[in-house]
DNA sequence: GAAGATTGATAAATCAATCTTA
DNA sequence: TAAGATTGATTTATCAATCTTC
């Protein structure tokens, strides 16, 4: 008998089981804080703001909701939804491509493109002032890269 | 009129705008992957499994509920909604304090360790591969410690 | 058959309100 | 009055199945 089972120690964590606690943490403490105002003031979810967000910055303000689907890693039927409700406010329209009738596009309207604008300037505030009152910008952009790289 | 009104360029992202959109996409991705076997094989989500863990390290296999809800960045109805889970599955018990009746300790019963013991092997195993296969284990502390600091 | 998209049923979390005990 | 915990209603996502078009 080891000294290990005689005191009934728990196995130490490897460092990807830490790391993936420390993101299911973040990401819960993070969301909360970072879509109340969002929530509060505008409806709006992180995603349906990440999603007009990736729309304003595509070719022709448009993309295929499978690509959509990629970027914001969610599922196909999760895109759907999403755009259920940003097309009930008006702020994405549905559009077909004339050359593949499976795909539709979400097309961000000037209402949606509006709408992002006078959000992103108070938005992108609170997300600063949650990351860099605990992070350095080096460290914010580090963090990001390998969060990429999980992706 | 500048270039930038003429082009309609949006203002590009500042970097911890970027990291929340890959903290984001990052917990999608990797949860749906860390759950999926989990979840098939088990009937536990992530967050079953890091209570459990939690509590096989806590002292005496036990935490009051309000501790475990800010250990997992929960609401107290979100701890409350995940023990009951458990609590049928026969892995966890309810307890109550002798010294002060308002709270009710979370008990990880002899099959709840069992359990765990069988699981985490496996599972540390998929998360491992998960993790590994796209970051140096430098990396992995590296993004355990700059996501702690963010909760 | 595979790719894109949607629908129905379900799961996991939230918030606001409430209850009990300190 | 505050702290711990729970409940009811709701939101956001999932999966499995289906439909249409390639």
């Amino acid at each position: 008998l080891t000294a290990q089972v005689l005191t009934d120690t728990p196995a130490p964590r490897p460092p990807a089981v830490a790391a993936l606690a420390a993101l299911l943490r973040a990401h819960a403490a993070v969301t909360r804080l970072a879509s109340a105002r969002l929530q509060a003031e505008h409806g709006l979810s992180l995603n349906d703001y990440e999603a007009l967000r990736l729309l304003v910055e595509a070719e022709g303000r448009r993309l295929r909701r499978v690509d959509l689907a990629r970027s914001l890693a969610l599922t196909p039927s999760g895109v759907t939804r999403l755009l259920e409700g940003l097309e009930e406010a008006g702020l994405v329209e549905r559009a077909t491509c004339p050359y593949d009738l499976r795909v539709t596009y979400a097309q961000l309207t000037e209402l949606g493109a509006e709408r992002l604008r006078e959000l992103s300037c108070g938005q992108d505030g609170s997300v600063r002032a949650l990351f860099e009152e605990r992070l350095s910008r080096a460290e914010i952009e580090e963090l990001a890269r390998l969060l990429e790289r999980l992706t």
